[in-house]
DNA sequence: AACATTTCACCCGTC
DNA sequence: GTGAAATGTT
């Protein structure tokens, strides 16, 4: 054994050497704190401590994978194969496999992901007879996740006034009986999504004493990573299995806390000295992965938020490039330069094109980015998304899988049941529904009694239901002797999809034929990696689990070297030579959607700080001045996050004004000059002939004004600014009341006043047009 | 009941 | 611009 303390730098071994007791590690970006827990548990077992004994929770499976390769170079891969470790979800999964009947769950159970969640809640909706567009099923399902998320079971949502309240006023007051539906629906159907994997394993722990002691005993050693990130249901959960040996290890970055939107909590690491006595606090601060630029301009963008713990990220590395700021005319333009930009670093500096990273807010945005990568010829993948498995083929494909092992599902079945089609139709289905909901079973089983029920559906469609659930079966059957590759085989040739795709012909049709190769491949790979593991049965259930719960970053990416393409939330964790982070536009980024209130800006500016810190060499950042979206051309506004970057540490590629990103020229040559006219003449005819580059002429300013209305002179109806306004006024709006001026911006006509509303909005107004009236 | 056509909502991020 | 759901047609 190597002495793989001597990897480790002072900071860093000190938790690592960390005897029993809590310990919280507040680690600043790249400082390298994968490798404290690595090593800390690798510590542990050297020591003695059984790997039976540590369960460990990671981000994703594939950062639980490294470590656990790392920490088998490290004490050997026998005792490693021992440790529990892995995600919230797949860790937790397992668990309830073993414990979940004591809840009345089947170990087979299925895992609902977020579209059969939501198509269940949409057939709820549809039963209840409730309006749908009052009831959106997305927005229901955001909601009952929520409660899951604060632990809310139907009960407690009953008991609360509050909420039930506050459903009410949404014009929801059904609410709660959608929510006892759909879980009455997933508990019937032998179901859990993604949120009841930690719901039940609280309800498990809670409700039975001793299957919570014979957790705590197992795990005495329990290390979290991304502890920011947790919410309060993993909260509950680490506390309860940490409660009697006091052992945990939590990991975390307050500055990097992002999932706030999927009930993450940040006051979980901030009050973490709070819930544990004699907490041991160790603070890593010097990052190992970025410039000094980098470094410096994350940090000064971080100061900007309130609510932080104190911590001072240094790094010995070279200063390096600063930061470029690139403007474009349009997302088309924004994509082209990064691929032009990529591809002179790769002509230049001889760089492979695994070094580049390009990071968005939204996965919208991917598009355009893809184009202009294509264009150039290079190589990238795009991570997220819609994944592979949620494609519809492969869907289907799993579907028929998920019957057999649990042919209660009522998702997959639904799916499937007439695809490829077998004359069991809307009616039919219908009239299932019904009576599976009357008699309290799945309609699989109403199916396999419907001698015993009297349903008005003919001999004919009786005999194409027992027809299928006799294929199922017949599967089922095939399953006790037969591994999960040659089932799959099996199950997509006799059900009928291979050839519905074959026969479809057109290349849609082919496409998704390969597709399901690519499956069939995927679960010939994974049933020969399982012979090698001593405990796994290479079983279809264990493959089905895999596939719920996987991310696209768990996939093997092989040795394939590509631009990587991501969402910034995606991209945390990892680290890339050269970053781009495209669409640094106000409403995008920040969203629209997260300016109401100052938390959800501060999340959003951690968010930017996470996508910087990414970078260790070079980091771009592009923005534009007019984007499509939801397939219109719209004006955009470079984001604020810009000006909040020390100017230090950052140089303009495209020349911008003094007063700042936010002000636009009048005469751009952007605008009619370099500005992709295709996009420009489809949506906003310019008629005439084109402008050309330089002072317009009135007739050029008439047009200039419509394309951009914002940049026209006032006229009769715009106000004169009241010049008594100034930071700190007290105003009042005619729509929205009351309110206080927290910041002024702008000059002249774009000059604007952030106001904070006593209603609670803040809404940033342009003065020229807002009706305000400053009382003092 | 099946297929073709049109409409509509969608987009903030994820296990 | 996309994909699912509603509507129309045979």
């Amino acid at each position: 054994m190597k002495n793989y303390l001597d990897e480790l730098n002072e900071a860093q071994k000190a938790p690592v050497l960390h005897k029993d007791g809590p310990l919280m590690v507040i680690a600043g970006a790249g400082s390298g704190k994968t490798r404290v827990l690595t090593y800390r548990i690798a510590h542990l077992m050297d020591q003695g401590v059984d790997a039976f004994n540590i369960l460990a929770l990671t981000f994703t499976n594939k950062a639980a994978r490294e470590m656990k390769k790392r920490i088998a170079d490290i004490v050997g891969g026998t005792e490693t194969k021992n440790l529990w470790m892995g995600t919230f979800h797949s860790v937790f999964a397992k668990l309830l496999r073993y414990d979940g009947d004591r809840l009345g769950f089947p170990s087979n159970f299925t895992i609902y992901d977020t579209q059969d969640s939501q198509r269940l809640i949409s057939a709820i909706i549809k039963e209840m007879g409730l309006d749908k567009d009052v009831y959106k099923y997305k927005q229901v399902q955001n909601r009952i996740s929520s409660y899951k998320n604060s632990l809310i079971t139907v009960k407690a949502y009953h008991q609360n006034p509050e909420l039930m309240e506050a459903d009410a006023m949404a014009k929801r007051p059904r609410m709660g009986d959608i929510y006892q539906n759909y879980v009455d629906r997933c508990f019937k159907a032998g179901a859990m999504d993604f949120d009841d994997l930690l719901l039940r394993t609280n309800e498990l722990l809670t409700r039975f004493p001793d299957v919570l002691a014979k957790y705590q005993d197992r795990f005495r050693y329990i290390l979290v990573d991304e502890y920011q990130d947790t919410n309060h249901s993993q909260y509950l959960i680490v506390k309860a299995l940490a409660d009697r040996f006091q052992n945990i290890c939590v990991v975390g970055d307050d500055a990097q806390s992002i999932y706030s939107f999927r009930g993450a909590n940040i006051d979980n690491i901030l009050n973490f000295q709070r819930d544990y006595d004699d907490v041991g606090m160790y603070r890593l601060e010097q990052n190992y992965r970025s410039t000094k630029n980098i470094v410096n301009a994350a940090n000064s963008i971080i100061a900007k938020n309130k609510n932080q713990l104190e911590k001072v990220v240094w790094t010995d590395n070279d200063d390096g490039g600063v930061i470029k700021i690139h403007r474009s005319p349009t997302d088309a333009e924004e994509g082209r330069y990064v691929a032009g930009s990529i591809w002179d670093h790769q002509m230049n500096e001889q760089l492979s094109n695994g070094e580049f990273a390009v990071l968005y807010r939204t996965n919208s945005q991917s598009r355009s980015i893809e184009d202009a990568l294509r264009k150039r010829d290079i190589p990238y993948r795009i991570y997220g998304g819609l994944s592979f498995y949620q494609r519809k083929e492969i869907k289907d494909v799993l579907s028929y899988l998920r019957l057999i092992i649990n042919p209660k599902d009522e998702e997959a079945l639904k799916r499937v049941i007439n695809f490829p089609a077998r004359g069991i139709g809307q009616t039919t289905m219908e009239r299932l529904t019904l009576a599976a909901n009357h008699y309290d079973r799945s309609i699989f089983e109403v199916i396999e009694n419907l001698d015993k029920i009297n349903l008005k559906i003919n001999s004919g469609t009786q005999r194409k239901l027992e027809d299928f659930t006799n294929m199922i079966k017949s599967f089922q059957i095939m399953n006790e002797n037969t591994d999960a590759f040659t089932l799959a085989e099996h199950v997509a040739k006799k059900s009928g999809l291979l050839l519905e795709f074959k026969k479809d012909g057109t290349p849609e049709g082919i496409g998704k034929m390969e597709n399901i190769e690519e499956l069939l491949n995927g679960i010939k790979d994974f049933v020969e990696g399982q012979k090698e593991l001593a405990d796994a049965t290479g079983g279809l259930s264990e493959f089905l689990e895999d596939v719920a719960l996987a991310t696209d970053l768990d996939k093997d990416t092989g040795d394939d070297d590509r631009v990587a393409l991501m969402t910034i939330h995606l991209a945390k964790g990892l680290e890339f030579p050269y970053v781009y982070i495209v669409g640094m536009e106000e409403d995008l980024f920040p969203s629209a959607m997260s300016m109401n209130t100052r938390s959800e800006l501060e999340e959003e500016r951690r968010l930017f700080y996470v996508a910087l810190t990414r970078a260790e060499k070079q980091a771009y950042l592009t923005y534009t001045q007019n984007r499509y979206r939801w397939g219109k051309l719209i004006d955009a506004e470079p984001s604020r996050f810009l000006e909040e970057i020390d100017e230090q540490y950052i140089e303009n590629l495209t020349p911008i004004d003094k007063a700042g990103y936010r002000y636009k020229p009048m005469i751009d040559a952007d605008i009619f000059g370099e500005v992709d006219k295709s996009h420009l003449r489809q949506n906003k005819p310019v008629r005439g002939t084109p402008p050309k580059v330089g002072k317009p002429n009135a007739d050029q300013l008439r047009k200039l004004r419509k394309l951009k209305p914002e940049l026209a002179t006032p006229r009769g109806n715009t106000n004169t600014v009241d010049p008594s306004l100034r930071e700190g006024s007290t105003v009042n709006h005619t729509r929205f009341g009351r309110g206080k001026v927290l910041k002024m911006e702008g000059v002249g006509n774009d000059k604007k006043a952030e106001i904070q509303f006593d209603k609670g909005d803040i809404k940033k107004l342009l003065l020229r047009f807002a009706k305000l009236e400053v009382i003092s």
